[in-house]
DNA sequence: ATAATTGCAAATTTTTTGCAGGTTC
DNA sequence: GAACCTGCAAAAAATTTGCAATTAT
């Protein structure tokens, strides 16, 4: 069970008890969407509402607390921001598994390691290009 | 200039004059989202529809023409499926240029080789988990 | 001729916004 | 107590659906 609250304070977000519990579903759940969130939380916060949810997530966002994955044929993911890694994702069931291999390292073995059928990888870059980077 | 009334055929797909102009400004644009392909394409045929773009996109992907970008931070871009390659998209100006590198080559001379200064990467593979391979 | 596609309008889903009252630091 | 956050309702944005008329093969 880690300090949400702490998290929160060191991203400079105020931590609000809604907001620890997203955290704490999500530190549980691994990858999860909105709904799924939503749908948890309900449980111990019946009066939290998915305006504050969508808030809360582009705040965290913002500060690096959570990141979003957005992959093809598939909801919108969220977890919390860890070290790096990438996502391997079930184009039947949905399930996303971590992958903790380096880019260097070829890919073509997951097929084996993890007897994943690869039929897509997705690569993105994100950063701020060179002719935005000009005064 | 190509031919992309034999390209939708090869797919399995009919040739309609509103899926032809829709990959030809796919062709031309590189990678464009659902409305500016919606603006472009009412100067040809004043009459399509949204829905029918949206139709399409879903058709053209399911038959493998074409491939949705869906890009953290960004409105869902699409392109034609050529060979494979990756993006890097800029979050000051979404500007998203093709990466023709190997994925076993460092990722990290990007920022040397085109001046981008790079902060998040992220990869997803996609395909069919062990799991789902059971009968 | 047949099966698929279009275009329209309407419905649904997803996400955002404004604002009053409440909470965190 | 100042700034921020919540919750509600309402709005906006994104995507999907149903169906009659049309079109591609």
């Amino acid at each position: 069970m880690e300090n949400y609250h702490l998290l929160l304070r060191q991203h400079h977000l105020k931590a609000t008890p809604q907001r620890s519990a997203i955290l704490e579903i999500m530190g549980r759940e691994g990858h999860i969407t909105i709904e799924q969130i939503y749908a948890r939380i309900k449980q111990l916060f019946p009066s939290l509402s998915l305006a504050t949810i969508y808030k809360n997530m582009t705040a965290m966002q913002e500060q690096d607390v959570i990141r979003e994955l957005k992959i093809s044929g598939h909801k919108n993911h969220y977890e919390l921001k860890k070290e790096p890694h990438y996502h391997m994702v079930c184009d039947r069931c949905g399930h996303i598994t971590d992958i903790e291999t380096d880019i260097e390292r070829s890919l073509k073995d997951l097929s084996l390691q993890y007897g994943f059928e690869v039929s897509e990888i997705s690569l993105s870059v994100s950063g701020v290009c060179r002719a935005c980077k000009q005064p």
